[in-house]
This record gives C-alpha cells, sequence and structure tokens, in this order.
DNA sequence: ATATGCGGGCTAC
DNA sequence: GTAGCCCGCATAT
C-alpha cells in the first residue's frame, strides 16, 4: 500500500491511526489552505483547532448537498461507505477522498418482477466488475454460451471479450448486454446525473478525531441495492449454493470414481446443472437454482422466468425481503425524491434474515426492489414500457416535470410548484419552490483547495410541517447507531429554517427518513470564498440519530464552526 | 473476485 | 486551474 503522510489510507489503516487519533488526514497547511469545508483544520482558522462540537450518526444514504461531521471511530464513516454505489475519483489531492456515484442498474424495460418490485442493482464499483455485471457473460442455459463463459474462465486469452465491453461490439446485441431475469430485456446502468450533470460526489477527510462528510449533488437515480444488502445476500448465497453443490458433488465424484454402480457411467440422471463447470458459471451469476427451499414464485411464469434466469448475474433481492415499508419514490422534475420510511435502508429485512440461516432466503440474489422506488423521469426506457402512474401507487405526476423520454442531465433543476405528497408514515409535504430566477448559492466542488460559488437552483424544495416528524423520522443510518445527542438546532427546526432561510430563499428542503437535503436557494449573488457571507449560507445535515435532515445556519453554533468553506 | 485507495495522465471547459 | 474520467497499480476483504 503506498503511503505518504497525510494521505489517505487504506481503511485498515485508517482505523488504526484514526483511532490513534494520529491525525494523519491533517492537511499539509502549506499546500491546502482554507478553502473547503472539508479542509477544515487549516491554521489559518482558530476554530478549526477546536473539536467539533457535535457529530452526527453515519448516514449510509446521503443526498442533496450535504455534510457531516463522524467520529474518527465511525467504523463506516472510516471506511468511507455509502449505500449509493461510489467510486473513487482521483481529486487530486490526496487530503481529499473524492468519490461518484456509478448509479443503478435497472431493467431497460422497467419490468415489475412477480413480486410486484423493480430490479436495482447495486453497479459493481470495479470497472472490471462492472463491466462484466452489464454484458454478457453467461446468459442462459444454453451451451453455447454457457461453454463459452465457462471456457472464458479456463481460457480468458482466447475469449478476451468475454466479460468485457468489448463483447458489446462484436457479438450480435441480443448477446451485448446482460438481461433483465424477469423479461430478458438488456440490463441499463442508469448513471447518476445529480450534480450539475454529473455524478453525484462525496468527500471525505479525517481530521483529528472527526471525519468530515460532505455530498454535493440530489441522485437523480433510485437508490441501488446497499452494500450491506449485497454483501449479506452474496454471503448468504455462498453458504447456499456451497450446500446446494456440495451433494451434487459428491455424487459426481461418486460416479467418476465407480462408486455408484447402478449409474452406467452418464451423467444423465444428472441435472444438467451439476456440470462444473456449468455451475461454476451459474455459481458466478449470484443466482439461486431453482427449487430450493424458500425459493418459490407466486405464478409458474415467474417461476419459469427464475429459472431461465438461473444465469443471471444480477443482485436480485428475494421477494421475500423486500422491504415491509415501501419506499415513496417522489417524482420530481427532473429528478425525483425518496422518501423513505422510518428504518426503511438500514431495517432492512436483511438485518434479521441473514443473522439466521434457516432464515436465509435461496434466491439470494434477487433484488432489493421497491415498487415505490422509482424514478419516472430519470430514464427514458422506463418510460416507454411503463405506467408509472397507474401501477405504482404513491407515484403522482409532478407538475411542471418534463415530458417522458427526457432526461435533464444538466442539473439545472427547474423550480416546480409544491405539490402535496403522501406518506403514510411520515407525511411531507412540498410546500415551496425556489423562486424563479432566484439565484441560489451553491458550493462548487474544488477537489482540491478552493471553494467558489454558483448559481443553483435546487431541484425541489421540500418542508415536512412537523417538526417532531422531523425528529423522530428515521435517517438511514445504521440500525445500530445509538441515539444521537440533540443538537439544539435539530429541535429548533423553525428556528433553524429561519435562519437558513434568507429573506429572499425558501425554506429548505427536508426529507424525512433520509439523509437528503437540499442546499436551499440563497438570494445571494455569486461570490468568491473570501467575501462569503458568513452567518448566511446554510447548509443541511443530517443529525442522524434523528435521522432527519436538519438545516443549519452557520451562525451560532459551534457546529458550524466548520462550515466555512467548502470544497 | 471484488472493493478500495492512490496517483499519473488525458480531456474539456 | 478545475473537474471529470480513464487507467494501472497496490492492497484489503
Amino acid at each position: 500500500m503506498k503511503s505518504a503522510p497525510g494521505k489517505l489510507h487504506s481503511p485498515a489503516n485508517q482505523n488504526l491511526r484514526a483511532q490513534r487519533g494520529s491525525g494523519i488526514w491533517i492537511l499539509d497547511m502549506e499546500v491546502v489552505l482554507s478553502a473547503t469545508w472539508l479542509l477544515a483544520g487549516e491554521n489559518d482558522n482558530p476554530r478549526c483547532s477546536e473539536e467539533p462540537a457535535h457529530f452526527d450518526h453515519f448516514c449510509e444514504w446521503p443526498d442533496g448537498y450535504v455534510r457531516f461531521i463522524y467520529r474518527s471511530d465511525e467504523k463506516k464513516a472510516q471506511r468511507h461507505l455509502s449505500g449509493w454505489a461510489m467510486r473513487n475519483t482521483n481529486n487530486h489531492n490526496g487530503h481529499i477522498l473524492k468519490k461518484s456515484c456509478l448509479g443503478v442498474v435497472v431493467c431497460a424495460r422497467a419490468c415489475m418482477l412477480p413480486d410486484g418490485s423493480r430490479l436495482q442493482l447495486r453497479p459493481a464499483i470495479c470497472d472490471k466488475a462492472r463491466l462484466k455485471q452489464q454484458s454478457e457473460r453467461a446468459r442462459g442455459c444454453g451451451p453455447l454460451v454457457g461453454g463459452l463463459a465457462a471456457m472464458s474462465s479456463l481460457f480468458p486469452v482466447n475469449f478476451p471479450f468475454l466479460g468485457s465491453g468489448l463483447l458489446l461490439i462484436f457479438l450480435p446485441s441480443g448477446f451485448a448486454e446482460k438481461a433483465c431475469p424477469n423479461c430478458h430485456s438488456a440490463l441499463e446502468l442508469i448513471p447518476c446525473r445529480g450534480h450539475s450533470g454529473y455524478p453525484v460526489t462525496n468527500f471525505w477527510r479525517l481530521e483529528g478525531n472527526a471525519i468530515f462528510f460532505q455530498a454535493k449533488g440530489v441522485h437523480d437515480h433510485p437508490r441501488p441495492e446497499s452494500k450491506s444488502e449485497t454483501e449479506a445476500r452474496r454471503s448468504a448465497l455462498k453458504r447456499q449454493m456451497a450446500s446446494f453443490y456440495q451433494p451434487q458433488k459428491k455424487r459426481i465424484r461418486e460416479l467418476e470414481a465407480g462408486v455408484n454402480p447402478n449409474n452406467s457411467g452418464h451423467f444423465n440422471s444428472i441435472p444438467p446443472l451439476e456440470n462444473p463447470e456449468e455451475f461454476d458459471m451459474i455459481t458466478d451469476t449470484g443466482f439461486p437454482a431453482p427449487g430450493q427451499p424458500g425459493f418459490s414464485f407466486p405464478n409458474s411464469d415467474a417461476y419459469k422466468a427464475t429459472c431461465d434466469l438461473t444465469t443471471f448475474q444480477g443482485d436480485i433481492m428475494p421477494p421475500l425481503q423486500k422491504h415491509p415499508k415501501p419506499r415513496i419514490y417522489l417524482p420530481r422534475p427532473p429528478c425525483s425524491y425518496e422518501l423513505a420510511g422510518p428504518g426503511s435502508t438500514n431495517s432492512s429485512p436483511y438485518a434479521t434474515l441473514y443473522k439466521d440461516s434457516s432464515s436465509i432466503p435461496t434466491d439470494t440474489d434477487w433484488v432489493h426492489l421497491n415498487a415505490l422506488h422509482y424514478n419516472v423521469n430519470s430514464y427514458s426506457n422506463f418510460e416507454r414500457s411503463f405506467d408509472f402512474t397507474s401501477k405504482q401507487h404513491g407515484w403522482k405526476p409532478a407538475l411542471g416535470k418534463p415530458g417522458l423520454g427526457e432526461r435533464t442531465d444538466h442539473g439545472q433543476f427547474p423550480a416546480v410548484a409544491a405539490r402535496p405528497c403522501y406518506n403514510p408514515e411520515l407525511p411531507c409535504r412540498y410546500l415551496t419552490s425556489p423562486p424563479p430566477g432566484a439565484p441560489a448559492l451553491q458550493t462548487v466542488i474544488t477537489t482540491t483547495t478552493k471553494v467558489s460559488y454558483q448559481a443553483y437552483q435546487p431541484p425541489a424544495l421540500k418542508y415536512c410541517d412537523s417538526v417532531r416528524e422531523v425528529s423522530l423520522s428515521s435517517c438511514n443510518y445504521a440500525s445500530e447507531n445509538p441515539p444521537m445527542s440533540i443538537y439544539p438546532e435539530a429541535l429548533d427546526l423553525p428556528a433553524a429554517v429561519t435562519r437558513a432561510t434568507s429573506p429572499a430563499g425558501p425554506v429548505p428542503l427536508k426529507i424525512p427518513g433520509d439523509c437528503r437535503a437540499i442546499r436551499p436557494t440563497l438570494a445571494f449573488p455569486q461570490e468568491s470564498a473570501p467575501s462569503r457571507t458568513d452567518g448566511a449560507e446554510t447548509w443541511e445535515a443530517c443529525p442522524s440519530g434523528l435521522g432527519s435532515t436538519i438545516s443549519y445556519s452557520d451562525a451560532g453554533s459551534p457546529f458550524f464552526s466548520y462550515d466555512n468553506d467548502d470544497f
């Protein structure tokens, strides 16, 4: 592992060093100036030497222009985890780790799975794995493709196209993309365009005993399966497949050794799946074998579809593991919001199901799907084939949303009239919209040292009318997180909102049950960092213990002593 | 195998 | 100069 003083290190090293409080992330002050929020700690800011007054509980699904301060012993923060599929991005600044969102992999036709949910795969972080994830490698049970896949594993040189994007070029389209397990349509990677047309970016920095986090952009796509869910699922899959294959493997050995006198030596009595090569291939798919305990579908068609897809490599959540509390993905032009109910993320049934091996569904690759968890406006393919408004309860066409098929990749979200939305668990309303044309102040990612501001129009502004609901709503932080300390600001939401809202700006957006926040529109002209308006800028953070997205103002809170700068 | 982090290098603006 | 992105490499899981 390469390392250098003041640079980020591997999680393991980070853990050790961070726990020792060695402050290895402390920036080289000669290089990094007081330009960004994450760069708090700069020697020209006396407050930076202070300990953060408050720490946030880890937020697994940060969304919006949010900032958090985690304790350096927060494991998930140490690992820079996120529910979103974030990949490392080189920002040429070893002091700040920058990650960008990969989006989500979905069925191009947005077909509805037997359980009424939809495919939402987590894009592989590794480029190579992602290519393999998206390209055909082992689709179908047929000997040709399966054989090629198997051979590719044996002779990768001879089949370099297998598992690579080149396959998209050299093979017919029917082979080019991995198929949806349900409708056999192509899988589609929906890129994240939530930050001015670019992927949402997350930034991490270790500063003493605090880990600073900042997210920029609003995810304009559904949530993929979370990392923890993916890992749990794959782990369960391995166990299951091992238990499934072992007896047959043993039998194969017996047959090969002539142990079974009743067998003529052919494998006719053995299901095709028992072909070791093919089985390996199928195992790689991460898809369960049909007929396994717990593998069931409400109808035969669904079963057939699944059976046909034993080679599917995607990540599919079993219907049994659907979120008990469906999420509502609220359309917003051009993006949409997802209102996650309390615990909807980390209270995932995985948490409990996987604790008990007996309860592990066998179809462990059924995706984490939520029938209500879709962003209609984000991708045209969905719109072509799906009537969201009629089939997805909870969906309502948003006012002013662009026409179907449009995807706005500009990140310039038009002001849209508020539209009441309903969440049976978390009543929330869209109340306000930014004044059309009112310039908003957006911190612009300057991954190195600078910060600048530019006009920004948030995609929507929301405000939960109940402070109590906001406060008690669950953020998507790990369920094991203890109750958080209470910020005065958090409990004084109206006040915070008032402070946070400039006279010309709307109230900040709040999404209960989520770590999402939208930097409110601020009626400040574009200006450079040094001349920024102290106490004027506001940003929202998710005091995870309360699970809500709370607006903060710079002024008056030690918490904001780190807020004077942005990336 | 995959995730993660680092850093060089390229491109666009 | 900034930011996005690709790539290779190394390490961890």
